[in-house]
DNA sequence: ATAATGACGTGAT
DNA sequence: AATCACGCCATTA
C-alpha cells in the first residue's frame, strides 16, 4: 500500500536530512501525492517514523501531532546541527 | 461505493 | 515577496 511505502521511505530519511512531501510521494511511486503523504502521517503515524523530517517543498513546516510545529522545528534544527557539527 | 478531508504544490494576482 | 485560488492523490468516515 502507498501508506506503507511512504512510511518506509520516511523511516529511511537520514538524520539532519529533510524531504518534502512531494519527494516522498515521488519516491513512493506517486508523484503529486504530496497531500496524500501528509494525510497518511496524520491519520496513521508510526512512532518509528520520524515524520518530523518531512517538510513542505517551500522548506517550511506544516503540522505535527506530537508537540506542534514548534517542537518539530526545534527537533529539525537540533538534528541538522548535530549532523553538521559532529556526528 | 461515494463524499469529504488534508501535515501539499504550483500558478496567478 | 506575500496572498488567494485551484488542482491532485490517497486515506478515512
Amino acid at each position: 500500500m502507498f501508506k506503507d511505502r511512504v512510511l518506509r521511505i520516511v523511516a529511511s530519511i537520514p538524520s539532519g536530512k529533510t524531504l518534502s512531501y512531494k519527494e516522498v510521494a515521488e519516491a513512493a511511486g506517486s508523484p503529486g501525492a504530496a497531500r496524500a503523504v501528509g494525510n497518511i502521517m496524520k491519520g496513521n503515524y508510526n512512532p518509528a517514523i520520524p515524520c518530523h523530517r518531512v517538510i513542505r517543498s517551500d522548506g517550511k513546516l506544516c503540522g505535527y501531532n506530537r508537540g506542534g510545529t514548534e517542537a518539530k522545528r526545534a527537533l529539525l534544527e537540533k538534528e541538522k546541527l548535530s549532523q553538521i557539527v559532529g556526528k
